[in-house]
DNA sequence: CTTAGGATCGCCT
DNA sequence: GGCGATCCTAAGC
C-alpha cells in the first residue's frame, strides 16, 4: 500500500475533502484509540489556520508531506492532533476533534480520570490526553508506529457545520461529524 | 441548559 | 506582552 492510499484516503485532496473522508477511519497511537467521529479542515489560504501566515518553527509540519502528523499545544494545556494533506507546501491539514473510544478503553479512562465514555475523546484536547498525543509525534508519518490507521467500514453518514473556537473565517462550513454520534464534542445543528 | 472566567505556556509581534 | 483550532467548574435562568 502506498502512503497516498493509506486508510483509503486521498491524501492529496483539499482538506475539506480529506476531513470528510476521515470520518469513520480508525486512528490508534500505540494501539489505543478509535473511530474518528469529528474533524475540522484547515488550509494555507484559510485565515483561521495556523499555516495562514506561512511556515514557522511551530507549524512547519503542516508544510511537509501529506499523511503525516502535525501536533500543537493549545492554551498551554492541551496537545491536539492534525493530519497533514494536499502536497507539501500548502499548509493544509485536518484537526481530529473527537473519536469513538474503541480500543484500549481502560487506558483512556486511566489517562482521563473519568469512566464516562462520552467524556474520553469528545474534543481535541481530551482526545489528545486519552491517546497520549505529545510533541514527539509532530511530523511523524501515519503509516508507521506508533500510529495505526484503519480504513472506514462502509459509508459514513456525514454532517457538516461551523468550526469551533476560532475568530476568523467563521462562516466556512469546514466542520464534519458522524451523524447521530454521541461522541462528538458538541452537537451539530 | 447557557454563560462566564480561570488555568497555563509556547509562539509570534 | 498578548493571545489562542480548549477544558472544567460554578453560577444563573
Amino acid at each position: 500500500m502506498t502512503q497516498k492510499q493509506l486508510a483509503g484516503i486521498d491524501w492529496d485532496a483539499d482538506s475539506p475533502i480529506v476531513a470528510r473522508q476521515l470520518i469513520g477511519v480508525t486512528v490508534l497511537i500505540d494501539g489505543v484509540g478509535g473511530r474518528i467521529v469529528e474533524t475540522e479542515a484547515y488550509d494555507g489560504e484559510d485565515p483561521a489556520s495556523h499555516s495562514f501566515a506561512g511556515p514557522t518553527q511551530r507549524n512547519i509540519a503542516m508544510f511537509g508531506p501529506p499523511a503525516h502528523a502535525y501536533v500543537y499545544l493549545s492554551h498551554g494545556i492541551h496537545w491536539c492532533l492534525n493530519l497533514v494533506c494536499r502536497e507539501a507546501g500548502h499548509g493544509a491539514g485536518v484537526l481530529i476533534r473527537a473519536l469513538a473510544p474503541d480500543v484500549g478503553v481502560d487506558q483512556m479512562i486511566a489517562r482521563r480520570g473519568t469512566p464516562d465514555l462520552r467524556n474520553l475523546c469528545s474534543g481535541p484536547g481530551k482526545l489528545g490526553q486519552a491517546i497520549a498525543v505529545t510533541r514527539a509525534l509532530n511530523g511523524l508519518p501515519l503509516d508507521a508506529p506508533p500510529f495505526t490507521l484503519i480504513a472506514a467500514q462502509g459509508t459514513a453518514d456525514v454532517v457538516t457545520g461551523q468550526r469551533i473556537g476560532i475568530s476568523k473565517a467563521v462562516d466556512q462550513p469546514w466542520r464534519f461529524g458522524l451523524a447521530g454520534s454521541p461522541y462528538v464534542s458538541r452537537p451539530f445543528r
